[in-house]
DNA sequence: ATGCCCCTTGACAACGTTGTCTCATGGGCT
DNA sequence: AGCCCATGAGACAACGTTGTCAAGGGGCAT
């Protein structure tokens, strides 16, 4: 099992010094062509890739990014990193990637890992409320949150509150009054903004809250479907749903296609594979991943380039796009 | 902006020696309670993080695995890499994630970053069919592909040929002769394999192989869309279609969705988000990203841990799920 | 011809960590 | 009382790289 050559071999190769060939390497100026090729040569003959832990250690930081997520699996989050991936590789930097899983200890070892990976900037979509543990690693290394704020950190999301009144809103002037909300989950701050938006919809409309129309912890397919089938066992079930999020939306829908209710009007926050090819196709509020993810890893190159800019949150817009399903009226 | 606290800081503040603190930190036996302590103590108050380049500077080992694939964009790669993930912090390694985007130059590219990351091992779904430039460095970091095979390497696959071919004896079995393939992509050995199948089995069964049938570069949901559209337009369409992957099962219903041609039986090579809602729901060769990538990183780490082991093929087992589009006969 | 400067190259230290070796202390044994 | 050994702890080198500084040589201006 030889060894893998390092700059030691490739010079000895080659007939130079070490900083000769980092100087190669580095393709630094004042290293003569000939010497230049000489060395390129046994770089190629020796296969030599420099070790970047070594440069790492000495330089201080290191060419990589960290994304920490709740799952990869979710496609929202996939899409968000496959953007931030695209824009590192550029700027000559891999992503390290962490899942969190929803929980915080996890959250934590993951923050902690990556710092000692000495990575250049952290996106995170964060979990705790209370990330002061940060404090000491965010002026070598700056932080982006993304989909959910935290005010005492940079971060990246959409005004939860106005897009959901947004869609509530469209309910209402389409005549409905029973419009459920599906998808809570109290652990999210944007399930709960988007929940307040359905309250403050509701309440400027002067339609009574019912508290059977939304149904707690609903966020997962599964749940969203059984609470959707619940919802027609009521005496005056719903004729509009806004599923809050895009797992959410795809149990709704499953559980009005099983059961025929394709008359119910729903509006889904966030698009999900497929929405578009059922009938109705399903309407949604563009909650773009590759938007977010963009503007956060923009961001965070900015922090990295440009240490002490100023805070800064960054609130995208959303549009409420038409497909069929939010645009059905309610039957008189 | 402070630096890091060092090893060496935190012996300063415990008052002790950098290899203590380096026992501490390494729980290694032989050290006094009260040291620990200390130790520890000191650690938490400058918030010390070990620096991981340097470990693995000095070690020669890294803390992390590799996986290189086309895109994290898409769900069958996105759930993979959720459970190499997942396993691999089981054995206190991250994730450095690397996508392809089906470029040979690239994946190459991503390759040599990761060997000179000194990631422990690498799980790559291969672009090029020749990996020779790798053969250096597999005697410290094995190799596992995934979804392709390269015959070189350990890799984790499932029969494309012989899942096919059941899909296609399914077909034929009830009735139908005029079958479609659509989502072939001479790029990938994957669908090359399957279109392999879908030949195979209709010359078995004595059915004429129709090339309008079967036409090329429709992997893609709108190529697939498009490519399925133009069959309707054949004096003799198909009453049956087989879709090579999932994104081209997705334009394939979109498609008959969108023309009422839901009278059109479908088998789907892989399952996709609300397959299962549409109605009929649609029949999938189940080729679990679950455990495909399970199978992957346990082997990986099995070649972590026991160099030298024989090279293995696996071929994981599918299933053909019916949920209703692939049991449709042909009409008479 | 001499001196100067620039261009190319090299020697050496240092980054933070751990492996190896050494040393000090103290308890148990003869 | 003296010796040995086990145990805890530290000094030092080394991993592969790059920053700093120095040195050698050639060309140009004087």
């Amino acid at each position: 099992m030889r060894d893998r050559p390092s700059i030691t071999d490739v010079a000895a190769h080659a007939g130079v010094s070490i900083k000769t060939v980092s100087r190669v390497v580095n393709a630094e100026a004042s290293v003569l062509p000939a010497t230049r090729a000489r060395v390129d040569l046994s770089i190629s003959e020796l296969g030599y890739v420099p070790n970047s832990s070594a440069r790492t250690l000495k330089s201080g930081v290191g060419d990589a990014v960290g994304v920490v997520i709740d799952t990869i699996a979710d496609p929202f989050f996939a899409a968000l990193v496959s953007v931030i991936e695209t824009r590192a590789l550029a700027e000559d930097m891999g992503v390290l990637f962490a899942s969190t899983g929803f929980d915080e200890g996890r959250e934590r070892d993951q923050l902690l890992r990556l710092a000692g990976q000495q990575v250049r900037g952290i996106i995170l979509a964060p979990v705790a409320q209370d990330h002061g543990y940060l404090e000491r690693y965010r002026a070598s290394t700056p932080i982006v949150m993304v989909d959910r704020p935290r005010d005492t950190f940079d971060s990246v999301v959409v005004d939860d509150i106005r897009a959901t009144r947004a869609a509530i809103d469209q309910f209402v002037r389409l005549g409905h009054t029973r419009i459920a909300f599906i998808g809570f989950d109290a652990r999210f701050s944007t399930t709960t903004h988007r929940y307040e938006g359905y309250r403050q919809a509701l309440a400027e409309h002067g339609i009574p809250l019912d508290h059977t129309l939304a149904p707690q912890a609903a966020a997962e397919v599964t749940d969203a479907k059984v609470a959707t089938l619940g919802l027609f066992g009521l005496a005056s079930p719903p004729t509009a749903i806004f599923a809050a999020n895009p797992r959410a939306g795809i149990g709704v829908v499953d559980a009005l296609h099983t059961t025929g209710h394709t008359g119910v009007a729903v509006i889904s926050f966030g698009d999900f594979a497929f929405a578009s090819v059922i009938r109705p196709a399903v309407s949604y509020i563009d909650q773009d991943p590759f938007h977010i993810g963009n503007a956060a890893i923009e961001r965070l190159i900015t922090l990295i380039n440009e240490p002490g800019t100023q805070r800064k949150r960054i609130v995208l817009d959303t549009n409420l796009v038409a497909r069929g399903s939010g645009e059905i009226r309610a039957t008189a």
